[in-house]
DNA sequence: CGAACTTTTACGTAGCGTGATAGTAC
DNA sequence: GGTACTATCACGCTACGTAAAAGTTC
């Protein structure tokens, strides 16, 4: 199997501009590169590109993406932690979604909120670890 | 109430930086400002940072934020409109971990995926609009 | 008076978008 | 040989981070 950066770029939705700067990150290096510099891409480079994705979904800069594939060339220990990743995200959202619903709550008594209340769900990483569902 | 910059920065869990700029562009105004240009925010500005800070959760630019803040001044209608976002972005995350589910199955039977299948939840604004869950 | 706080200015960064120019595939 | 595709600059943008210099508060 061979894509062209137009035929991937229609697969994956993201721009001919995005593979060029992966490429030139060497995040996502094409399988094969013609004489004339033309890229080409393989199914091995699909499924990075997948889990590529994956990651920025869930805001992880490229640098760390890169040490992150260094690290663990495994594709099924990659989906699993990305997995567990999005399974924190959704628990994330939710929380901010009770957030608001509080904040609705309040709003519609005319009451003042706590501040704690007020900004539950925007902890700082060292607080995040500590907390306690 | 009156608080400084760095107690609504601790308040929120947001740089003093993050509220200079937001002052620069008039997206966050601190409810008075000292003779020597000190800033200080009011009740009213904790309610609006908080909303800012959930649009930006919801992946929303600055500049629409203040668009949307100009459209819909309401604050219950604004909390209202950020719970349905939420609750969109929660589906969207559950659809993501379906496909890791779907990934994986196939990486453990060693099977090819079909380019549909393995970037399910990647589509564009339009193919979005079409989809019915 | 000093220690902590605050201001503005300036330059840097990430992750591409947006042309522009020029070569290539078929 | 024309049309579509592609490569490589180069500059622009967002949302701040990170000092640095200088005034302010108590």
């Amino acid at each position: 199997m061979k894509v062209t950066v137009k035929e991937l770029s229609h697969i994956a939705n993201v721009t001919i501009k995005t593979l060029y700067h992966y490429h030139k990150i060497s995040l996502l290096v094409p399988k094969e590169i013609s004489e004339a510099g033309y890229r080409y891409y393989g199914a091995d480079e699909l499924k990075r590109l997948q889990e590529i994705l994956f990651y920025k979904e869930l805001d992880i800069p490229l640098s760390e993406i890169k040490r992150l594939f260094d690290e663990d060339a495994d594709r099924t220990g990659t989906l699993e932690k990305q997995k567990k990743l999005f399974e924190k995200k959704i628990k994330k959202y939710q929380r901010f979604v009770q957030t608001v619903n509080t904040s609705l709550e309040y709003t519609r008594k005319g009451e003042n909120m706590d501040h704690k209340v007020m900004f539950k769900g925007f902890e700082t990483a060292d607080e995040w670890r500590a907390l306690r569902f």
